[in-house]
DNA sequence: TTGAAAGCGCTAACAG
DNA sequence: CTGTTAGCGCTTTCAA
């Protein structure tokens, strides 16, 4: 920072005393005399002093720092995951560093690196889509740099991790795009190395084979979750020569596409054909039809996986990974209800 | 970080060599001799040596760290900001450390404080909607510490700003809605001492002085942003004797709220009363109707606000306060076309 | 081209 | 209850 910063070595000489005593007047210790530390306190704010965090980090070795990673930052989703993140860190004396990967392997691990050398003293993260090997993960356990992930997980390491109950979501919305009477549901995913996905397509087939509806491939497709995917998808399975009469798609932001590209075809949702997301938006209701979705508790898992993280750093000896999974909420809206 | 990090003392010792030399080696510094510089990379890479951060900062009282403060991250506004902001800081060499007010003036205070006992080089500031009062921006200046202040802004200090033509946006939504036949149009601002609302309500009364159409004080009312807020303002202008037919929203998520509750009370939009709002929000033209309104550069602003203060930190001296005042773009959607 | 040594601001034995 | 001292990992004179 700049010139003249004022250190505890200034507030020694001010008072005649040692940089120890003031040291320890600041952070309250006990065996400082009640007089002394109020004297010190005093001048510290006299002289508006500001303890250099960075000297502190160096000398104890520890930051008091989390990294976050997440794919983007401008979710709602991984806003509030990280809302919930930050809040708790607060709360229990942590600053928090965010970097995002823009989706992109290379800048997730790059990401990774940085905030490694920044020494932050643990890490949440959340994969990007492109992520389909995970030796910058190996590394963190190596370096023993505890991390939980979140949303985006993989599983296989000894961490702890937070999502919601993707497949029973999923299950969720596929039994009651069934009970709607939708013969033929629709599924774009996103990518298909993506453990959201799989278990998202996996909680679909069971509701799919519960009520004895053959699966269906051509109906199961794969979008990189750009605009232009999603559309292009939306209007491949349009072509089917059996049509499907609902789309399930991964996500709200997929979702309004379809929902825009159906629009403009001249079809009706519910009617023509059923829509269903999953995340809710705080927009979601706000579409016309208002868009039936899961419910996800975005600023809980940032809460959770932040908690976890911190109780691991706190006892490290103790600690046990943990897997949560959070209950999801499916929210019946206009878009499906037939 | 954990135990047992690598460091330079590390490889010094494996080659046989001086600190020093290493530190040389490791930053390419061009006294020291090709092959000595190549067995210090090889070395490094092999025993996966990572600098520490924390104690260049200390040596060198600088910690290529930016401090962002704004009011909240799950909007899409500040997340572009943010993305802006994180990638130009990036591309230069620098981390950021980023807080959210929560739009509550103590939490921003806080925040403040917690960047600069961090260490951070210099900060990007987005007031919150409580900020009234600027000691805390004052503390910066008497600290020489570097700021620049981005959308939320004040006037009055000698740094820099980057905001959009506000004025000149609320005129032309005004103009338009005009245009388009409205006689009374309303005006749903935020809290009355924000910056971007004063200037805005300027806009919108000079549009409406320009077409000499008399300015009644009914028809401005000030949210606090809540939906609860924003939702009883609707209502309260719809229970004026001489009743809107155009609601101009100080925001996208204003203008939603206010398209929910209209729709809520039966009424057509445009045709009943016409609705624009601020932002461009991706998912306003989803929304029915779509939704008119302002385009916001917001990743570029971030963009130029992070390359302003970096600029600023690169060469103090020669640094001048630049108040940067991007264009905006009026977006005619449906809701607005009678 | 390299090394020795000082020191950034702070904490924590250890001693008194 | 307080002071002395060493040292966290790194950069940077100064000297060789």
């Amino acid at each position: 920072m700049k010139k003249g910063q004022v250190t505890i070595r200034d507030i020694a000489i001010k008072l005649k005393i040692s940089v120890s005593t003031v040291s320890r007047a600041l952070r309250n210790s006990p065996e400082i005399k009640l007089e002394t530390r109020q004297k010190v306190m005093a001048m510290a704010e006299e002289l508006n002093y500001t303890p250099n965090v960075v000297a502190q980090s160096l000398r104890v070795n520890r930051t008091k720092t989390l990294g976050i990673v997440v794919p983007q930052l401008a979710s709602h989703f991984f806003a509030s995951n990280i809302s919930g993140i930050q809040d708790t860190a607060y709360r229990r004396g942590y600053n928090v560093m965010i970097c995002q990967s823009n989706e992109n392997f290379e800048q997730e691990k790059s990401d990774i690196r940085t905030l490694i050398s920044t020494r932050v003293d643990g890490l949440l993260i959340s994969l990007s889509r492109e992520t389909e090997s995970y030796e910058h993960l190996q590394n963190l356990i190596e370096r023993e740099i505890p991390f939980v992930l979140f949303d985006r997980i993989t599983e296989g390491f000894p961490v702890s991790t937070v999502t919601v109950d993707d497949t029973l979501g999923a299950y969720k919305v596929t039994k009651h795009l069934l009970e709607q009477g939708c013969k033929r549901i629709a599924f774009i995913s996103g990518p298909e190395g993506m453990y959201i996905c799989k278990k998202r397509i996996a909680g679909y087939e069971q509701a799919l084979n519960e009520s004895g509806v053959n699966i269906d491939g051509n109906l199961i497709v794969y979008s990189d979750l750009t605009e232009e995917s999603n559309k292009r998808l939306t209007n491949q399975l349009l072509g089917l020569e059996e049509k499907p009469d609902a789309i399930f798609a991964i996500n709200d932001p997929v979702a309004i596409d379809v929902m825009k590209f159906l629009k403009s075809k001249g079809m009706k949702i519910p009617e023509d054909i059923a829509l269903v997301g999953f995340t809710n938006m705080p927009v979601s209701d706000a579409l016309e039809p208002s868009l039936s979705t899961v419910d996800q508790p975005a600023y809980e898992m940032g809460r959770l996986a932040a908690n976890n993280l911190l109780d691991q750093l706190l006892d490290p000896e103790s600690f046990e990974p943990q897997n949560l999974v959070l209950d999801t909420e499916l929210v019946i809206r206009n878009s499906s209800k037939k």
